[in-house]
Formats: C-alpha cells, sequence, structure tokens
DNA sequence: CTGCCTGCAAACTCTTTGCACGAAT
DNA sequence: ATTCGTGCAAAGAGTTTGCAGGCAG
C-alpha cells in the first residue's frame, strides 16, 4: 500500500466516523506511515512534533487507536509493558515476530499456516477468530560467539 | 506434575540460588500451584493471604519470577498491560491461548507444531530460539446468537 | 456557530524499589 | 549473629482522562 493510498483510507475513516481531519492527526499519521522499523507511542510522538510541534503525547494516545482500527498501523505487543507499531504495508499476510531479547530488535517473518489455528478454535470452542500472534523469543548466537550482535541496528 | 512434586521443585530452585525458604515465598506458591484457571499478581495476593495473611503486594511480585523461573508457574501475556500466570503442571507441552474478546476467558490448546518455528528461526537469522507464543484473540459464537457467552465461567 | 479536538497536567493501573524491622540459617 | 527477606509506602513507567480554550465543518 502506497503511502498517498494509506493516507486517504484513514482519511476516508476518520469521516466515515464522523471524526474531523486535524493537522495533528495528519502529522502523526505522516509521522507514523514513514517508519521502516517497529516504534512506540513515545518515538511516534518524537517523530510527529519534527512535523508538527504542537502535537501532545495525548493527541498520539486518543490518535493510535483510529490508525489501527482503519488497519494504516499493525500494533505489534510483545509481552513488554510496553506497544510498538508498524506501519501496514502488506495488510493481507500472516506475520509472526521473532524477538532478540539480547538487543530488543523485533523482525517480522511470514508465518503462512497460521490460519490453520483459527480454524481449529473456531470448530473446537465455538469461537470465531479475531487476531492470531505468534512470536518467538531468541537469542543472538553471534553476540554469544563474538561478543556482538549483529542484528542491532536500529533498536 | 504433582502439587508435591511442584513444592520440591520450587524449594529445590529457591535453595539451588542462596535464597531462604520462608513461610510467604511457600504460602504464595500453595495460592499460584492451587488455581485452575489463569490468575493476575492481584488474584495471587488475595490468595495468598487467606493462605498467610502477612503476605504483601511487594513479596508476591518479588516471588512471581522465582516462581515462573523453576518452571512452577508459566506467564501468559496476553496484550493487556497485566500478566497472568498458570500453574505448570505439564511443562513438555506446547501450548497456544486463545482469548475470548467478549467475556476475557482464556483458553489454552495445544500447539504441537510450534517448534517448527523456532527451526526456521534459528537457521534464517542466526537466532536461537528461547520462547515460542501462539494467541489468537476470537469472538463468542453463542453471545452473538442468543446474548449469552456461554465460556463466561470463572473470569 | 457549534461541537468535536486539543494541550496540559493530574489521575490511573500495574509494577518496582528504598528503608528499617524481622526472621531463616 | 549475620544476612537475607519482608511490609510499607513512595516512586516509576506507560497510558488515560477532565477541563478550558481552539479549530474543523
Amino acid at each position: 500500500m502506497s503511502t498517498d493510498a494509506a493516507r486517504d483510507k484513514f482519511r476516508t475513516h476518520l469521516s466515515a466516523h464522523g471524526l474531523r481531519v486535524t493537522n495533528q492527526r495528519m502529522a502523526i499519521f505522516d509521522a507514523a506511515f514513514g517508519q521502516t522499523e517497529h516504534f512506540t507511542a513515545e518515538d511516534l510522538l518524537a517523530y510527529a512534533r519534527a512535523i508538527d510541534d504542537s502535537v501532545s503525547r495525548a493527541t498520539v494516545y486518543r490518535t493510535l487507536p483510529h490508525l489501527t482500527g482503519s488497519g494504516v498501523l499493525r500494533e505489534v505487543d510483545i509481552g513488554k509493558n510496553l506497544k510498538y507499531y508498524l506501519p501496514n504495508r502488506d495488510s493481507s499476510a500472516q506475520v509472526a515476530q521473532v524477538i532478540c531479547v539480547d538487543c530488543d530488535k523485533i523482525f517480522e517473518i511470514s508465518a503462512p499456516f497460521m490460519s490453520w489455528y483459527g480454524n481449529t478454535v473456531s470448530t473446537k470452542l465455538g469461537l470465531t477468530p479475531v487476531t492470531q500472534r505468534l512470536q518467538v523469543s531468541a537469542s543472538c548466537d553471534s553476540l554469544k560467539a563474538t561478543g556482538v550482535c549483529k542484528h542491532r541496528a536500529s533498536a
């Protein structure tokens, strides 16, 4: 999904829900969708302020649900009392996360058959799958061997 | 794993790490291992106080890492800024969680081939798997059909 | 003009920590 | 006796919310 298409998608989502298209919300969108790595709410505040310095922490937190709700951002919870976000450029793909326990870097890998579980669930428990998460925490081989974690790049 | 075996395992873990076997720690162990459903740290405080009312919140939080570290308890993070715990009666099984988004009940289902991902990770990224999580959020069919979520039981 | 949106700061939830007392070895 | 463990309360991190003024529609 291109940035322009995503921006339209977000704008449409806002309008459709009777929400206004404000400068702050669009600055937050631009800041978020411009990222290539996972980021936190606090990171996003800094990015958005670089575009529009009137953006406040509260507005970032109030806008994030609209960004995820419109499918423009994906929320990634890796069990650290801290949520991460990522532009949802390819919304159809089933992905899993691999988290390096040494450098905290998050990798995304494809997880093609994850939906098999959804089907199992629906038949066995009388539930309809909504979302699925598959995550692997792993330690860095190169760190153990050479003392340097070669995955460490962004953070 | 029987309760007695688990209690020994916990005691051994404490001793092996130069930690003392105190009344409070054992009360917390008994309270935790006696549960059949998922519980939070706050729940555990209440359960433990029913056994030994001198147990404090701080001690519960300080003891939980030892309970999970010894393999007696499993920590389950379902992305709610709140950690859940469960007695680890069958530590060898790979399990996934199914969380009902309507009643918040957590089901555990077996996930036999989850380790396949671990192998994929190690070869592709130069990482060694430490832990894996697979979770499915799902909505309740009976709630939608009859207005009552028949899964709602404990919490 | 109207009412949603905003920034600010305080409140909130869950968890961690400093301190002096108390108990296990 | 030592040393670690404990309860208490305050601090901490991340997030949410009440309020008075501001801007989109």
